[in-house]
DNA sequence: GCGAATCTTTGAATCGTTTCATTGTTACGA
DNA sequence: TCGTAACAATGAAACGATTCAAAGATTCGC
């Protein structure tokens, strides 16, 4: 078969007309039963096959959304974009995903893709100051809501998660259970994810007039970066030791905790409890289990689709930014302090 | 601005026919230089942008390529999706990724849309027994290349790894550095990967005579199950211990070396050498970096790309099966054994 | 200055679907 | 039996880009 069939060959083929078989596909209730079977039949005959180019190009407009994520390998993304796709299934709609890696060039290419595609909408991520690009956009009627990014709230939408409340959340945790000389592990503080968190954990930390931190600056975000720093402390020796450490991201964690639990000089929580950040898979499989904070990355996906369905379907530009406040995960690498001092 | 412009609106502004403007994008050197730079001019004013429905319908044909693997965030996938998008777009193609999770559903759903959005051809990593259904689609002019899993030849191409050579590559690596009583540990061995790579490193063990290969059942590849692996070698005590470990996957393997490592009962790779499969990301980030068998992913992804689009401008249905040779990556936790004696 | 050859530009026809005003059909009450 | 309402089916027009035969403009040799 060079050319699969259109309607109008469904049509010949159930001798009726074409808007006919338009009809049942689109608004059964309109045909008559008998018709409806033998245009079915055609259609399953003929291997018919809806040509959504014309659909879109009658309609103006096409059913799918544009997504853009900075790393589709990051588990953070991709529970992301399984939900958009999930929600945007609800309505009926398809995401096309595109991950721009980092790479300014390859997400204005994506950009220019979707827009050629002529997309309801776009989700972004974006890599770094496409305002212009997306002002642009905006102008052209393609609403756009930003993912983990906040927006100027009268241009775009936008959904985030509160990293200030997030390194909050982390300390003090560490407070609670009776740690009190803190330290914040983490990257260059340019990084805003780093600087909020940091700025939510020293914001944790003057709740306890006791209480200290100290901020040690890791060399980006890696389990070996983290490994390097936790080499540090464990020169440093037991005198100096923080006893609950806040690193900025789960391999920095586990980059700690290998370091200490492996020259066996400390042990963890007892001697120093741990927490890392984002909940990756490895956190709970890591040779001490370890605490984390976990990311609602499932309702920003589906928010993300809420956000932009709002937008496409009301006129005139109604922005909203939503903030969510990610959660507490509690395991081994932080139990109770009480068992710090039976040693 | 509530539609977007079209190449008619631009013909008008710039005084031309419609045809011209087309010629402008599609053949810039029929059209004169002064002419040119009206249109231009014009595109730029309006902000007029290709209506890619409108081209697909008359071209017949979209420019996409339509991908489905198992789980985006599978490393494995990821590289193959980048490697595929990165191929396609040399033939000036995108690649429309769809994410079926392992789901039959899911899956389904994306070969009809794919269908609708007439993409030249179809990627896949299927989920379970879609050949009927890719049959079809075969039947109806979309060609298919399957990823990750071999065709039969007469129907579809395909692009595959042989994981038997990966076993191999490993076992034999072991038994070069000095290793001989070797330990195949691994999930059920219902899973093809899995007994392939066995069978590959009981065919290397078979070439030394005095080479042992026995076989630890696990239970799934996770880091837990090779952690509980680990600890009943532990328990087994010095006598009784491989000198050499081969993992079906990096995540078993990593269990392995927590459990080993943790209770300093033995030394990696002195006492044991310790080899996974697929050189994650956290592989090289490990207490003792793991050597590992790594995929060729990229290969994987530009080899599809290429085997599709030979399949998309040929008429006549020749097939073909690739299959890559994975590949040795040494680091220290199979350095060589002579140190295993001055202990 | 003329005819031929080359270069530009034109605009109607086309792709496959949806829409909708129109026509055709049926059912029913008066 | 007629008129009307409700229901079904029709098919031309429209969406926007590309194609291509044909017309128009320019260049060149002689």
């Amino acid at each position: 078969m060079n050319r699969s069939a259109s309607i109008k060959d469904v049509a010949t083929h159930a001798s009726v007309a074409v808007g006919t078989v338009s009809n049942v596909l689109n608004y059964p209730d309109r045909v008559s039963q008998r018709t409806k079977e033998r245009v079915l039949k055609a259609i399953d005959e003929l291997g018919f096959v809806r040509n959504d180019a014309a659909r879109q190009l009658r309609a103006g407009h096409s059913r799918t959304v544009g997504l853009i994520v900075l790393d589709v390998g990051n588990p953070f993304f991709t529970s992301v974009v399984r939900a958009a796709e999930d929600a945007a299934a609800l309505n009926g709609s398809a995401v096309l995903l595109g991950d721009s890696g980092h790479d300014a060039a390859r997400e204005a290419n994506y950009i220019d893709l979707f827009q050629e595609q002529r997309v309801q909408g776009l989700l972004i991520s974006p890599v770094g100051d496409v305002t212009e690009r997306l002002d642009l956009l905006r102008e052209r009627g393609v609403p756009t809501v930003l993912v983990d990014r906040l927006a100027d709230e009268s241009k775009f939408s936008s959904v985030a998660v509160d990293d200030d409340a997030g390194g909050y959340l982390a300390a003090r945790h560490l407070l609670d259970t009776g740690r009190r000389r803190l330290a914040f592990v983490g990257g260059p503080t340019s990084i805003r994810q780093v600087a909020d968190r940091l700025q939510g954990a020293q914001r944790a930390v003057k709740e306890e007039p006791d209480a200290t931190l100290e901020v040690l600056n890791s060399d980006g975000q890696s389990v070996l970066a983290g490994r390097s720093v936790g080499n540090m402390l464990v020169e440093r020796g037991r005198e100096d030791l923080p006893d609950g450490i806040f690193c900025a991201n789960d391999l920095l964690a586990l980059g700690v905790m290998q370091s200490l639990t492996m020259t066996h000089t400390f042990r963890i929580p007892e001697d120093v409890a741990l927490i890392g950040y984002d909940d990756i898979d490895f956190a709970v499989s890591a040779v001490v289990p370890l605490s984390s904070i976990r990311q609602p990355t499932e309702a920003l996906g589906r928010t993300a689709i809420e956000l932009l369905t709002e937008e496409v379907e009301s006129q005139n530009p109604m922005h909203r930014s939503v903030v969510f406040t990610p959660e507490l995960v509690v395991r081994q690498s932080t139990a109770a302090a009480g068992a710090s001092t039976d040693s």
